[in-house]
DNA sequence: GAACCTTCTGTAACCGGTTTCATACTAACC
DNA sequence: GGTTAGTATGAAACCGGTTACAGAAGGTTC
């Protein structure tokens, strides 16, 4: 088709073979590093190799050697500093390795999740790593019934052999509630993530367990479900805060919506932490920029998706791994949204 | 090796031709939906397919069929905000088609963009998306002389031929200046990101030429370089501060080295935009967070990431593409980190 | 009814590597 | 010197698809 300077025709691996007067599985041995080939002859391999700046073709090699050399990453979504920290982690550890990585998002949509699987389960990728937060039953036996090496992260698994990477969700909840009754708060309003997701119910839980502690009576009405936006989280606080005994502080299931929430506090003319305190979950980038700056709990997000990579590197490597499952500290990380509840007393 | 129930041997196409009773080809045809294939075989083809949970080998089909259907996409780091809106973009548009995304961390250093650059080059993609803002010639002519779908982001091309997005940073740079002017600024401070970057300079030249059509004089000791990270603009805010005739406005190459700049400014006990105006550059999510909110030039992040993916997509299938340029346009964001110079004066 | 076109299908070559196996050569040992 | 072991190498099969080509069947056209 092409009119012109002939592009040097691609290279393959008999190309070097026939100009190093060698076999294709010399050449094949010495790009893989195998013994059983005379210094002398690897050396002329290499320096053809080197000269000709030939490259193995990727395909080729993944098919005749079975494996792809690729790690797959599902993900809900971009869209969140969720996603994006976790991403960090795996690509950082990635990097190091002889590894490629295959990004997928699916939007949450069954049908990408059923497109996805199908690219993954047989072939595609040596291994995947799911961040997948949403219970989702049958996605997952099919996942198991693959033989394919996988993690799922923060995905609380029905079945628990699968490899997986927690965080101590329910400590976490339980630590915010403590954190704010040591304050002297006994109105304590949560705002649940969506408990579709099993890190949800898990904060709740702990958020219970917590009043429980204290004898603190569970209100249902001081609970609100939210979809762990902004948005809901603004809609949660104004809800909660229009009760007739509204609560002197709130317990956010993630970041984004005890900012939302604290933006309807600021509209309401309420003061934070002045009249009302507010704790979040994750320690995304922005509660330490959030005004004031954002009590929360801290996930190590970074940190899930290094130890994903690990864990997935050695499962494909076949390396016996001594725990499957990892569960990751949550931390308290206080900063300026909440206050005693006896100074704001009025 | 294992024991226990026998997992299903990998099934292939001979597998489904064999229990269709048909060729290998006739498969083949059913699963690329080609024609001449009798309807009712098709039919039976498919449900084969169906019931046996059949999935074409990725490597089998890119080595036979010549195109791996991956795009690739390349960028320095995902730490910063830049980086990850383009790839929610690319990853968006990306979504809808036929392809994979296959993402490439370089981390600046030289060596691993020659390490990828053999990944792609040769093979491994259909096509690739560069987001290298740091200007490196040798890297950008064996790209050139490789014949893969190539789109550059952000990259002031030495050679104008190669398809790329850019946006207007000079003028984003002249307005940013002219903004300032028009509240009644002289003193102008640049803190100016890597000046390796092409988008760096040209930032500059737009700030230059800002001052010369209002006739102010460019002052040598009135930038400073940074490296677009917080530290930088920190450090950048105290050195122009500390000049006999300090500057009473800052223009910061980017978000970052801005909000970096307003903490230096803080700690001086300068009052923002009282004392002292800041205008930043990328409209990155933390610039609407930053107390007071950050006045900004918004690049069109996202929507580059959309435009590099829909080019890129049209190289791939051969459709010939009218502008293979395309700049973008850089957009004033006034918020209220800037102020009137003649409210200021004590 | 011969020549020709179209549709449908299968055979076999091919994509570019890896790997098994056979063989040649060298060194070692008794 | 004959057996043995270990290193070095190449021929050919193989990975799982796609596709060029050939051939069969059916329908037109003259």
């Amino acid at each position: 088709m092409q009119v012109g300077v002939m592009k040097q025709t691609k290279l393959t691996i008999a190309d070097i073979a026939r100009k190093g007067g060698v076999s294709k599985a010399t050449v094949s041995r010495v790009l893989n590093n195998r013994p059983y080939v005379e210094k002398a002859t690897r050396n002329k391999v290499l320096a053809i190799i080197e000269e000709t700046g030939f490259v193995p073709h990727h395909s080729a090699t993944s098919l005749a050697g079975g494996k792809t050399n690729i790690l797959g990453l599902l993900v809900p979504s971009l869209a969140n500093p969720y996603s994006l920290t976790v991403i960090q982690g795996v690509a950082e550890k990635v990097a190091g390795k002889n590894l490629d990585l295959m990004l997928y998002t699916t939007g949450l949509s069954e049908k990408n999740q059923k497109k996805f699987l199908e690219r993954l389960s047989k072939n595609a990728v040596d291994g995947l790593i799911v961040l997948l937060p949403r219970e989702s039953t049958n996605f997952e036996s099919e996942l198991f019934s693959s033989d394919l090496p996988l993690v799922l992260i923060d995905h609380r698994s029905i079945n628990a052999d699968l490899p997986s990477i927690a965080v101590t969700n329910e400590k976490g909840g339980f630590d915010a509630t403590e954190y704010l009754i040591s304050l002297g708060h006994t109105k304590i309003g949560f705002i649940a993530g969506l408990l579709a997701f099993g890190c949800s119910v898990e904060r709740l839980d702990g958020y219970k367990k917590g009043l429980e502690k204290y004898n603190l009576p569970f209100c249902e009405e001081y609970v609100v479900e939210g979809d762990f936006t902004e948005a809901s989280g603004y809609r949660g606080a104004k809800e909660l805060m229009l009760l007739p005994t509204p609560p002197t502080a709130l317990f956010c299931s993630n970041d984004d919506m005890a900012i939302g929430a604290m933006q309807a506090l600021e509209e309401m003319g309420k003061r934070i932490p002045g009249d009302v305190s507010i704790i979040g979950f994750d320690d995304s980038p922005r509660a330490s920029l959030a005004f004031p700056r954002l009590t929360t709990i801290r996930q190590p997000l970074y940190q899930m998706g290094e130890s994903a990579a690990n864990l997935v590197v050695d499962l494909i490597n076949g390396k016996s791994v001594a725990k499957k499952c990892i569960v990751l500290k949550t931390e308290l990380i206080v900063r300026d949204s909440c206050a005693e509840l006896s100074k704001v007393k009025k």
